[in-house]
DNA sequence: TGGAATGTTCGGCT
DNA sequence: AAGCCGAACATTCC
């Protein structure tokens, strides 16, 4: 489910709970929610909790929790097993709970801080962003969705912020105009902004750490939208397939 | 019943 | 090399 925007709130709701507390005891209930060695948890502090991209990044005393939420991953502060609990890490004084439907997402412990991905959507400056751009042959929507082009975009997100900036998401990366990149470049952090500030987008079941719904779903101009009529123009969104991904799109305002 | 779903990776092809 | 495509992962929902 999260992207950016989900994880940030998942960041945020957790890191109060945990941050300064010890981790008691790790239950990995499936050989899927644990990828690559994991040493034993138990004792260790965490000192932070921040987001890399749209995974959470659990900082501990000796270190990281890189957790990937990928479609259906949730994290919930509360001491109960659901039917799709995968993993927990329990503390103290409640429990950390990784609810994972499809099983595609997992924890992995790292030595180091992560650095294999692109930059922030939220840190990048324009010009590192149209030096980027620039060099790409590749379309706007796959290259946005590359996780190492930039760390955080996801399948909502990339359209919601194509239709804000007025672009067609089949366009090529290397032939924007400078005008078009600074629109895309504004969109993104303003739509990212507006998203975390709305709690991120429950579509199906996104929930923060604490269990509370986001608000920013209906807010999307796009996403999920086929047939509906374009709120700038009337004209119908439509519903395309771009690589592999269901893409979303105005036809009249985003021209190629 | 088949298809699609907020994601990523891998192998093969051009 | 870079980019594209299909398949795979597992489950639920319509």
């Amino acid at each position: 489910m999260p992207e950016l925007p989900e994880a940030e709130n998942i960041v945020r709701t957790l890191a109060p709970r945990i941050t300064g507390q010890r981790i008691l005891r790790s239950e990995f209930r499936t050989p899927r929610s644990r990828q690559g060695p994991m040493p034993d948890l138990a004792g260790r502090g965490v000192i932070s909790v921040s987001r890399y991209g749209k995974q959470v990044l659990i900082g501990l005393d000796e270190g990281f929790l890189l957790i990937e939420l990928r479609m259906t991953g949730l994290l919930l502060w509360r001491e109960d097993l659901g039917t799709h609990t995968r993993a927990r890490l329990i503390f103290g004084h409640g429990a950390v709970r990784f609810d994972d439907i499809r099983q595609f997402g997992s924890f992995r412990f790292l030595h180091d801080p992560p650095d294999h991905l692109g930059p922030d959507p939220l840190e990048i400056p324009p010009g590192d962003f149209r030096a980027r751009l620039q060099v790409r042959q590749r379309m706007l929507k796959p290259l946005l969705l590359d996780q190492r082009f930039l760390r955080g975009l996801g399948n909502i997100y990339v359209d919601e912020i194509l239709f804000r900036a007025r672009i067609h998401p089949v366009a090529l990366a290397s032939r924007l105009s400078r005008a078009r990149v600074e629109r895309l470049h504004d969109s993104m952090v303003m739509a990212l902004a507006e998203a975390i500030e709305c709690g991120g987008s429950s579509i199906s079941d996104y929930v923060n750490a604490d269990g509370v719904k986001g608000r920013f779903q209906i807010r999307h101009r796009v996403y999920g939208k086929a047939g509906v009529p374009c709120r700038r123009c009337r004209f119908p969104i439509r519903r395309v397939v771009v690589g592999q991904r269901g893409t979303h799109f105005c036809p009249h305002c985003q021209r190629r």
